[in-house]
DNA sequence: TATGAATGAGGCTTCATTCAT
DNA sequence: AATGAATGAAGCCTCATTCAT
């Protein structure tokens, strides 16, 4: 009896799937170093079928986040139509990305870190979010309210910076320095 | 025969500087996450030595950067005193701290990493770079230079967060955000 | 395509018993302290197979003697059916007893050291021996065989204190001390 | 000026001393393994004096128990004489041992250990304590009131062996225990 | 494909012992 | 004779990674 075709595809997105999941979580409870096990554990499968889809931990980690971080690019144009000024459009994009990051913890410190294994993350971000942001940058620059010299990937990685939260330095005092930062952006008039 | 007063003092000292050169540049190339071992062989002395010198990580990476720290706090009043604005000063201060970080790259990811071992340094950082940074901040309040709402310990850690320097965020990148941050705490006349 | 069932879990349970001969012979030669390491090369495996199968060396220690122990547990009974007297059922449980110690160097040791670790041991005793042994002694104080004040766990104590065997006190020492206790241990008549 | 004579000897004895109070102290609290450093600095000294003190730990467990064995020893004769008969003269040496023994709780698991370092320790009891058992045991002996095939020897190591306590069999346990051994000795009417 | 047992490198820490002063 | 800083071997344990089933 020959078995429906794509029976076994959709089982392996599934088991992808809830890898993924897992990971999610355990990066924000553990912080992307997790160990693989706990992982395994946590979506119910083998460390070999972590191995299977995610040679690397960095293809773990970057695959966790993409979606995110695709949602996000996605986000810039359409603020950019909705929003009153370019530079009103940057901040609540900023809001967005930072949303984002403060509700990953371990993201933040990932990207910060320097970590060579996590060169593929980097690239994921540098080929669509930073693009995304330096729509927003331009605009704002063809508007006359952006400060000279401000590139879009240095932003990023500033805002990414300023979201590594800890005990003293929460979700609300990382929101605050990046609108200040974002404050020190704007051209004075 | 009386022994040479502190000729073994002088010694046990000259190995314990030895050991915090070594820990200081091993930082530096690795992170403060890095074996022990590393830093004994570089330092070249036994792993025990160094035990026996800073029985924990931390009290290793606290000793590293205690010298650095207590420079930078004493700058502050001096600063103070010679600049044209309490602004000014803060500013220049502000740069005398990334000069500080950006050439540690460990420490700053160390203070963002929320390492509960590292709250020794964290507790020397509240007990005396926060007090020195709150003076300026209280200065410049005083003198109607500043945004209400920004703390000490959460700009410092903002500036400390920015410095995390990497492959494409440089020292130039860091000082660039970070005055870009000040601009954003300066009110707006 | 089913694997066979059990192949794995087959292979691995060999893989524990070999664990378990190794750590019982390295036990004998060398005490229960003996270096993780050692059993892991007499059994041919890997540290970390040890520590997956048994979390604490007390894990180990339970495990090796924990078969033995119910052999002789389930020993009491049978005696005590089969033998002339009660008296004489105690004896020749204490000679099984004893005969199991005294093959186990490491595990009198073991029981007499303290150590905080081995506390499953003692319990698996407590739970097992000491109510076959109480057993054995009630039946002998009904027949009035038996001195007063001599309860099951202090009684199986002191036997196996005296089967701490040695250079100059082996294993014909230590059972006609035991059975000189014992002979302590009979009501006069 | 010329010290007086045997002033350096008479501090280098005190030293000596000094060392072997910490030591037994050390062994009451942490056993015969503590850490050599442990005993130097409840001495107060350096660890380097007690190595040239006692060059094996052997040597330092010997000399510490030396002076208590000595005067068990120097016991036994004074018993002989005073009792009414040489098995109530036993009785009351062995109480003696027992009370020295459970006092200093590493010493009969330092005997019952086989450590080969402890050899010293051993042979001291041979020379010493041994005899003086043996001397009671032929007086009973002569006096009809012992079993046969009971050697000084191993009735010390069983009485030493014993004196092994723990959480739940204490030196009451002990003593009833060797008690009861005793009586086992006796020869039966 | 999925599994998870097995491996063993690698980091941590303790402490016996030496030796220059 | 006394000191104690320094050494480094030795044990512990974790976890990334492989591979037979």
């Amino acid at each position: 009896m020959p078995e429906p075709v794509g029976v076994r595809q959709a089982q392996a997105q599934r088991t992808r799937s809830g890898v993924l999941s897992a990971a999610s979580a355990v990066f924000v409870d553990q912080g992307v170093q997790a160990p693989i096990r706990d992982i395994a554990e946590r979506a119910g499968v083998g460390v070999g079928t972590i191995y299977r889809n995610f040679p690397t931990r960095a293809d773990l980690v970057t695959a966790v986040y993409r979606h995110q971080i695709d949602t996000c690019t996605a986000l810039a144009p359409r603020l950019l139509e909705e929003s009153a000024s370019p530079f009103t459009a940057l901040t609540r994009w900023a809001d967005a990305f930072v949303e984002f990051l403060v509700t990953k913890h371990g993201l933040s410190a990932a990207l910060g870190s320097g970590d060579p294994g996590l060169e593929k993350l980097h690239a994921l971000m540098l080929d669509t979010l930073v693009p995304a942001c330096a729509t927003l940058l331009d605009a704002c620059a063809d508007a006359d309210e952006l400060s000279p010299g401000i590139t879009a990937y240095t932003l990023m990685r500033a805002i990414g910076n300023l979201c590594i939260t800890g005990p003293d330095y929460d979700r609300d005092d990382a929101e605050h320095m990046v609108a200040t930062l974002l404050a020190g952006c704007r051209r004075e008039a």
